[in-house]
DNA sequence: TAGATTGTTAATCGATTAACAATC
DNA sequence: TAGATTGTTAATCGATTAACAATC
């Protein structure tokens, strides 16, 4: 069974096609083909087919693929059809939104409760879910067994909360700090960077302004003529 | 000035040297090599002379680029040098915090305030921010000239509050929603999907655990020798 | 049947890494 | 000087797109 490492640039997509997906399903679209999913998102047919087959789904020639497979095939890819318990670490204000972040409970995670060091927050409920002492994380692991620590403090504390975690058997740390975090190499770790994206979106509007200013110097250039 | 298209990869690279230029800046490290810069990130060194290159940035041989140099220049390149005014659309959990997000702050945008369309919050203070009536985001727009919108609305009002944005003369939406807007070409948009970050994470799991099983075939094939 | 679609192999395009001359 | 670094060109690697046979 040679398989070849999957791109997370893929892994990525799946994610989006699901989203379109579980909306053809409400509506009771019972199939959709690649060309239909093409239009929707600009990616092409034949990227998205071979997405698809990475999760194992077959299509029918002239018809495309079931809704409702399609949607358990990805769910299924990305282990989002076993719901994983997740900690929150840091009950400030992007924990406590995550905390409530519907999306999330749709994908593959159960979000069991958050932990913060401050006496006023700790005991508290945020988003219908409690919040407890982080120094207690230890005990409330042993007892919810999560899989997944999702990291919201300061970033002066980062490194020492992901230990807790990691001390508490978890298996993946969701980083939101800026914090480069230093962990075992069987845990995973992924950054999310709201800057990077705040960075392409900039980028792009200097680009696009710029091109204003050529057109403007092209017509410019015009009338000189 | 032919300029060849630079990719969105390099461009959200940048923020993460950022974040590391300012740390040496703050112990008052004056010099930085690219060989350094990939002992911290894992970065083939090549790939950061070139990203740095991007921005104009010249390097000394021997010694590497001035820390205050590279922050300007990659300040500079991605915009961020001229703080662009920003208005939040949905004043819900997410809104709140993304308000609240000091680390946008330290780059290229400044929140002005939050629109919403509940009585019970409009007028109150989010974060040290106001928050707007939605209906009234026009007459605030002539007001502040805000040239980001952040989109943190339920579904259902998304691309309408997307289209009051535009009306709003508007240059890119931050898209937080997992509806597919539509926006005219001269507007930026860009969609934050948190669930593709998870779903990264989600998939590495699951691959390690595959890997934890075929570690444990291997070892049983082992013993029965 | 003709036309639409799948799935796969080949070609292209773009990003990363290797190699190396120039410099101090 | 020797060694470390820059910046650039060439080579490699990987992702996307094109082409096409098979199917219904």
């Amino acid at each position: 069974m040679k398989k070849g490492k999957i791109s997370d640039l893929a892994i990525r997509r799946l994610p989006e096609y699901l989203q379109y997906l579980r909306k053809l399903q409400r509506i009771h679209v019972k199939y959709v083909s690649a060309p239909e999913i093409e239009r929707q998102f600009g990616i092409h047919q034949t990227q998205i087919r071979k997405d698809l087959a990475l999760t194992g789904l077959k299509g029918k020639v002239k018809v495309g693929h079931v809704v409702d497979d399609a949607i358990d095939a990805i769910l299924h890819f990305l282990g989002w059809d076993v719901k994983l318990s997740a900690f929150i670490v840091g009950a400030g204000n992007l924990g406590s939104s995550l905390a409530g972040y519907s999306d999330l409970n749709y994908s593959g995670i159960n979000i069991i409760s958050l932990f913060d060091d401050n006496p006023n927050v700790i005991g508290r409920n945020i988003q219908g879910l409690p919040v407890f002492d982080v120094n207690e994380l230890d005990y409330y692991a042993k007892k919810f067994n999560p899989k997944i620590g999702i990291l919201t403090t300061p970033q002066e504390v980062a490194q020492d909360c992901a230990d807790k975690l990691i001390k508490a058997n978890i298996k993946a740390i969701w980083n939101f700090t800026t914090i480069q975090l230093a962990v075992p190499e069987d845990v995973v770790i992924l950054t999310t960077c709201l800057c990077s994206d705040l960075a392409v979106i900039t980028h792009r509007m200097k680009d696009l302004s710029d091109l204003k200013v050529k057109n403007q110097d092209i017509q410019n250039a015009n009338q000189k003529i």
